[in-house]
DNA sequence: CGCTGACCCTGACGGC
DNA sequence: TGCCGTCAGGGTCAGC
């Protein structure tokens, strides 16, 4: 479900239902996910009060005195606020109950998400290598132009690629090389300045748009109060593989890149 | 160092 | 109805 616009979007509505409160207890039901849950993470996080809760690119960093609880979503991982006495259904496998009698419940069934205990400004190797925030001003064509450089994968790997750019997933790559003209498979180091310019634009205005409509929902993917986001009908090539170009009706093809599936208009990207 | 593909896991869906 | 293959919004890691 998440890229970085259904992160940002889960973020801004669990973060006024979690900031000022304490946390009474954690229930960890299935510690199993891509990493193994931390360990500490009750012991940690039980008794302290919520200050804030920020994004670093997918993940989502609950902030307390002690330390955070840092959370990614993987592919099909979801936050509600609930009231603690809801029942818990099949793959909700964290509970964090809180102290005006809700919970903010941790769901995954696929289990590629994690969720781990940071100390105190002590950092994560997650972190560590990360790129730029897209929506930053440090993110531009300029900046792209200079990392590709004799870079030979194709521009869409290469900015999924989140040591480049973070929170740039399968859905809002294929939208912003459509929106710029550029076509998938392109070499990354063959790309001139100003196309990169394009790209780095669509980029930032493709996640904000999706931010706005509150995120996109495919599958399974809703808001802490379970009402779905409406990016998906701004959606122009993902999804749309042999359907007509929205610009000039040809046929879009459809190709694998990277295990991903890659959709795009061979009349219009270049 | 850069790049490609395997892999972690469950569920939904289409074809037969 | 059931079985099987394929695919899914993520990201790391081994191996070349």
């Amino acid at each position: 479900m998440p890229e970085l616009p259904e992160v940002e979007t889960t973020r801004r509505g669990i973060a006024p239902h979690l900031i000022g409160r304490k946390v009474q207890q954690v229930l960890v039901r299935q510690p199993s996910l891509r990493w193994p849950v931390s360990d500490n993470l009750g012991q940690r996080l039980t008794g302290q009060t919520i200050d804030a809760v920020d994004r670093r690119a997918k993940y989502l960093l609950v902030r307390t005195r002690a330390g955070d609880m840092m959370i990614h979503l993987g592919m099909s991982g979801s936050l509600r606020v609930l009231a603690a006495d809801t029942p818990p259904a099949k793959h909700d496998h964290i509970d964090i109950l809180l102290s005006d009698g809700r919970l903010l419940r941790y769901r995954d069934p696929r289990r590629f998400g994690s969720v781990f205990w940071l100390e105190a400004s002590a950092g994560h190797p997650l972190l560590a290598e990360l790129g730029p925030e897209p929506l930053d001003e440090s993110f531009s064509g300029d900046y792209l132009f200079r990392q590709s450089r004799d870079r030979k994968t194709p521009v869409k790997t290469f900015i999924m690629n989140s040591q480049v750019v973070v929170g740039v997933g399968n859905i809002y790559a294929n939208e912003a090389l459509f929106a710029s003209g550029i076509r998938p498979t392109r070499m990354a180091g063959s790309i001139s300045r100003a196309r990169f310019g394009k790209l780095a634009e669509a980029i930032k205005v493709v996640l904000t748009s999706a931010i706005a409509a509150g995120g996109t929902t495919l599958r399974d993917f809703t808001h802490e109060d379970g009402s779905p986001g409406y990016f998906r009908n701004d959606l122009k090539v993902y999804g749309r593989g042999a359907l007509p170009c929205v610009a000039c009706r040809r046929v879009l093809t459809e190709v694998r890149l990277g295990q991903r599936t890659t959709v795009y208009c061979r009349h219009c990207q270049r």
